[in-house]
DNA sequence: TCGTTTTAGTAAATCGTTTTAGTAACTCTG
DNA sequence: CAGAGTTACTAAAACGATTTACTAAAACGA
């Protein structure tokens, strides 16, 4: 027989249940006090002394009221806000969703949110934004191509950075290699006379990744033309850029059989610089890009591009700040996470041209 | 001269600051109370009463410690987030993020931020972000390309929905001019056996899209074969989707000169399809896209596509969700905005081929 | 039967702000 | 010089949960 209310809370309808139930206002319906159903609804250590009885009068009056813990309140007492902090260049970029793809689908399991700031490598936004998500009691912050210009006072995890700050553990591309992969490549190929564009100073894999080429090159007997490299500049998400570039490389009027991009966006704006001067890809040049975006395999021509496994860095650095949470200082700390990148071979390489 | 303080605050190393100075903290150093520094600090109206000096103090004091008020603090005193939710169907399909691109660029100036939730169009999904979204005490919800699948029990904006749900504010394209342009535009190119690939039954754009691409077509006295109509399916943000739905298209072995497509994602995979067949585009057949996403200018043949502003879309929904916060119930509710479609012009669009 | 343990709870403190409702000590004003 | 008003503050309540430290009653053990 189920006991009266004691101070029966009026139905709420759909309009006035805005703001929903307090646990004093569920305690009062119950004559309990807020104590014990904070006890039970937490199951916390204390419960076992509550009777069944009671608990599921309990559980079966939070649930008739959809009583909700009031997140703030809760996020007060406990100093936890379960939320983390993803500071990205730029969302549109294709490159930064796929990873934020992988973050969320490790914290939503958990329970876990995430702020997205954007810094469009402005140097005052890259000191502001993790001000104002520290304020927010981020309880981590997740960097994705972005360098790290702030003192981290909690757990960071940079995907793609390069920044070697301490106590920040990066998540990066084997780029020994993605380097060897695609010089092997084009050497394979034939290629021997191979044009480069390079990143932005800003971007973070720009210096790891040319040298990293440079070295691949030398170890397979590939000379460097100076005059065949050239550099991205300005920071849309444009294949645009890319164009500029492969235009500044034309404009040198020195030959080459392959051209080895920052990027697959890039890749894409150098081949309209190709064909827009009668270079045909693969035919006269081969182009090799990076990252594999979804945009790639469907380009004329297809990609062939060196693979990161981005949505993956992203749900690894997830779970590496997730773990990295739990464990109370006492374990041991990782510096390094490596992941491998894959060559996929489309159709935008081909036999080096004789001529 | 300054006085001393009375109960100092040692002074915090870099390493024991994470958690910061609270106002009593702060207050006690000062030997004033917690609420003259927070009217101080807030400038509230009793702040008047406070002479320069001790506010001198006060801020002096708030600067050197590097004060922060306490979110969690303040939000549960205030009621209030400074947080809205966002919900996409994903992040990498290169429209959600322009999107979000667009309402984070409003947002930041105000301080606030938003948390991202991915339903991937599962029902599932759709009913339980918004409830998390609610319990983590978001002030409104931005929809994008998301059907709304929940009560609104608080200020929602729905960009490119088409739900009609009571309460809701609407961000849509002027569909009718954009059929317009596209349709006028293969016509006055000759075209008039045409093709189109709807989009997914899920996506809320398919519907009104494709009923005021008949309608503009009938104006126009453009008859449209049911056999020349095909579908999207799947739900990836790859180009493979219109890759099939063209295969689909040409398995059906008509003539047609033109191909009106969902968007530039699949108007990328068609072309695939098309190119595979051996029809040249434009010369055999004329490709239109829908969105303008950044692959498109570049992508070979460049696409002509009706450009929706997404950006602008993004920021009117931040725009508009912000002002329905400060004006209380008061105001005169809008159900519909509606931004405005443009026709880009590029390279796989062309005057149809006679035979 | 007395003392201990278990059962079934509760009151009050706490997290860190903001706000309401004061209180004293001055300064005017007539 | 009494009353009103201003100045310069502060104590305490409130937001809504969790946690610590109790209490009162019942059950148990010797």
């Amino acid at each position: 027989m189920p006991r009266k209310p004691k101070n029966p809370i009026k139905e709420k309808t759909d309009e006035t249940n805005s703001r929903g139930v307090s646990l004093k206002e569920l305690a009062a319906h119950l004559g309990l006090s807020p104590t014990s159903l904070s006890i039970v609804l937490n199951d916390s250590p204390a419960a076992t002394s509550i009777p069944q009885e009671t608990k599921d009068r309990i559980f079966e009056a939070a649930e008739k009221f959809n009583y909700r813990p009031n997140y703030f309140a809760r996020s007060l007492r406990a100093q936890r806000s379960f939320t983390f902090g993803v500071l990205v260049p730029e969302l549109s970029d294709g490159y930064s969703a796929m990873v934020l793809n992988g973050v969320e689908s490790v914290l939503s399991k958990e329970g876990y949110f995430y702020l997205t700031a954007s810094h469009m490598h402005r140097e005052d936004l890259l000191k502001h934004h993790p001000q104002m998500l520290l304020e927010r009691q981020v309880e981590g912050i997740i960097a994705v191509d972005t360098p790290i210009r702030f003192k981290p006072s909690l757990p960071v995890i940079s995907v793609s950075g390069h920044d070697d700050v301490k106590g920040v553990t990066n998540i990066i591309l084997n780029h020994n290699s993605a380097a060897k992969l695609g010089i092997e490549h084009l050497y394979n190929l034939g290629h021997r006379k191979i044009a480069f564009i390079k990143g932005q100073d800003f971007s973070s894999d720009t210096e790891i990744r040319w040298e990293t080429i440079r070295q691949a090159a030398k170890q397979r007997g590939i000379e460097i033309d100076s005059d065949l490299v050239v550099q991205l500049e300005g920071d849309i998400p444009s294949p645009e850029i890319g164009y500029i570039a492969a235009q500044k490389l034309l404009a040198k009027n020195k030959k080459f059989t392959a051209l080895f991009t920052f990027n697959d966006i890039s890749a894409i704006g150098a081949i309209r610089a190709l064909l827009e001067v009668g270079c045909r890809v693969p035919e006269d040049v081969s182009v090799l890009g990076f990252d594999d975006i979804y945009a790639a395999e469907f380009h004329n021509p297809a990609l062939t591009t060196i693979r990161q496994p981005l949505f993956e860095m992203g749900s690894l650095a997830a779970q590496t700040l997730l773990e990295k949470l739990t464990e109370q200082a006492d374990g041991k700390f990782v510096e390094i996470l490596t992941v491998e990148p894959e060559i996929i071979i489309r159709q935008s390489t081909a036999e080096a041209s004789r001529n």
